[in-house]
DNA sequence: TATCACGGACGATGCGCGAG
DNA sequence: CTCGCGCATCGTCCGTGATA
């Protein structure tokens, strides 16, 4: 851009300039949106000229317009993590990490840390919440656990300050708990150790929790996709088992407060789960006309 | 006319990750 | 570990069109 001051003055020009400058530098179009609308907002909160906000918005929307045509990161990794199997190779992951923790050393740190990573990864599977939620959950108080070895999940999350939950967590979801839960000790002393850490970190053992992004980087160790990732990898699940009522059981299922939300979470095509909708529709025909033939 | 679903616009904020 | 950049998600407002 010329030194010219001119140019600086906030405008759909300076928009658009600014918008190439940065893609030349590859970087992305929603993130250039971004990045003028914290310009319209600057301009918005600081009482700068209408016509040129509404010249910069201009701008801003011509780069959410060209976001939308630009394929999301994620798409490519939960195609391959759906090629490899999607949860049905996670749950696999899940049972190398228990088969790694058993040849490790009893008590060992490392140990610890791959039945931490077992514990997460089924829980994903089982409800699969924000990392930075997963990272803060205390036994005894968001996971509960009862005395028939049932576990239990409900917390208030901390995007949207609203409470969601998965009730009663799969059997093998609860087994995998205990299993982090016990370390090594006798499975008649489940509910015992988990009286002692009660108010403890579920993760740490500790009073205090691990980072925010601690969990998902143990998920991207282990799958090579971030924690965030399993939430649209069963979004596109739901949208396959059931396109039908998909909106509200994603909504119910992530813990949104609208059925708007859960479109973000979306890597597979719309074509695909229409043409599993038709298929089973088609089914659903097939067994119509031979009832009634 | 009231109501509702839907979707675009907008603003705010969360997450992943690499640099220091 | 902290910070900041780049990227992604989510709630709210509001206009539009369909429907009763």
């Amino acid at each position: 851009m010329p030194d010219d001051p001119a140019f600086l003055v906030p405008s759909y020009f300076l928009g658009i300039q600014l918008g190439t400058l940065l893609g030349d530098r590859e970087i992305r179009p929603v993130t250039i949106a971004n990045y003028l609308q914290g310009l319209v907002s600057l301009m918005r909160h600081g009482g700068g000229d209408p016509v040129a906000l509404e010249g910069i918005r201009s701008a801003q929307q011509h780069y959410v317009r060209l976001a939308r045509r630009v394929p999301k990161f994620k798409v490519t990794r939960i195609r391959s993590l759906m090629e490899n199997g999607g949860f049905g190779y996670i749950l696999q992951r899940v049972t190398d990490c228990q088969r790694d923790a058993n040849a490790l050393p009893r008590y060992s740190a490392l140990r610890f840390r791959v039945l931490q990573a077992a514990a997460i990864l089924v829980l994903m599977a089982n409800k699969p919440a924000r990392t930075g939620d997963v990272a803060h959950w205390r036994l005894g108080h968001e996971l509960t656990r009862d005395a028939n070895d049932v576990w239990s999940l409900r917390w208030t999350q901390m995007k949207t300050g609203h409470e969601t939950g998965a009730g009663e967590l799969w059997p093998e979801t609860c087994q995998v708990l205990d299993r982090l839960l016990l370390q090594d000790k006798p499975a008649r002393l489940a509910q015992l150790v988990y009286t002692q850490l009660r108010g403890k970190n579920w993760l740490t053992h500790h009073p205090s929790p691990p980072a925010d992004t601690w969990p998902s980087m143990l998920v991207c160790e282990i799958l090579g996709a971030p924690l965030h990732d399993l939430r649209t990898l069963s979004a596109d699940y739901i949208r396959r088992y059931d396109p039908a009522n998909a909106p509200g059981v994603i909504q119910s299922h992530l813990g949104h407060r609208s059925t708007r939300a859960g479109e973000e979470y979306r890597a597979l095509a719309e074509g695909d789960a229409a043409a599993e909708s038709w298929r089973s529709l088609r089914g659903t025909l097939e067994a119509i006309r031979r009832s009634k033939a």
